[in-house]
DNA sequence: GATAAATACTTGCATTTTACAACCAAAAAG
DNA sequence: CTTTTTGGTTGTAAAATGCAAGTATTTATC
């Protein structure tokens, strides 16, 4: 309870160690950037790159060339959006899913193997843990948001 | 308890851009990382630039080249080791530790606003959450640590 | 005690990432 | 119909990254 920080630190520290172990694992082999983008995409329901870019916190230009970087990998697909043809919709290809599951499921596996080490009761509670924390970020507009606004 | 992935995404990108914002704020004008580095020489007792880099999971020639650019910037002291003179061990500069202690109360202020929106039990419980998941993570030597080694 | 091997760190180089500024095109506002 | 705003793309330049190769010191090994 002292040093506050410093747990956070070292969650956020090993749990990014975590994503990009799962990045260069066999098969895929992409940056942790990118990881997160096809995340993020196929999360959301055919976002925009504004949308995207947003949630991730990064530059629309940077994001605008990872999108081409991921095109000519062919995991992402780009379609104008018919409302409003300003808009690129993002999808994730065939290829783009199945590499987008197969880090989400070795991403799982690992964190079973982190739970495995808990009880039920104490796993139960680090979960309502984190849900409460991010409720609480959330609520905290000052902080824990990109940046730029 | 569905998707724990998207509960840790969440939260550590979160706290992401919390660090983010306090590198940026008036006062100290530093990289994300260069946060990161400052945030570990100032913890670390002495470390050698192996150590650093090593908890950090940067390769040590980009770090070698990050410390340079401390350096420059005065912030950073570089002394050899008596004991042995190929290592270089790591230290602050007053200038150094003001903005690293500057970033650290920012921090703390942050945090302190997230928990300002939990009762005392509930921050109690999440703090000991984040302490036993740290716990879990480290038992788990497969996953969560640095992809080099 | 000389030689080989390992360690700590630096530099060369080439690639990738990043972001500000300036731009284009479509939509919304006036 | 003109102006402004919005979504997105390039130009350019700086920073970050990492492999390969190098130097210097220390630790085996014979």
């Amino acid at each position: 309870m002292d040093d506050l920080r410093q747990l956070f630190q070292v969650m956020t520290r090993r749990f990014g160690f975590l994503n990009k172990n799962c990045c260069t694992a066999g098969g895929c082999d992409i940056s942790l950037v990118q990881s997160h983008i096809l995340y993020e995409i196929s999360r959301q329901r055919r976002p925009s790159m504004q949308q995207v870019a947003e949630t991730l916190g990064t530059d629309i230009t940077t994001f605008s060339r990872q999108i081409q970087s991921l095109i000519k990998m062919n995991l992402v697909k780009k379609t104008p959006d018919p409302e409003d043809r300003r808009v690129s919709l993002l999808s994730l290809t065939p290829e783009g899913n199945y590499v987008t599951e197969t880090i989400d499921q070795q991403m799982k596996l690992y964190l079973e193997e982190v739970f495995s080490h808990m009880n039920a009761f104490e796993k139960e509670t680090v979960i309502r843990s984190i849900q409460l924390l991010n409720e609480s970020m959330a609520k905290s507009g000052k902080c824990c948001t990109t940046p730029l606004g």
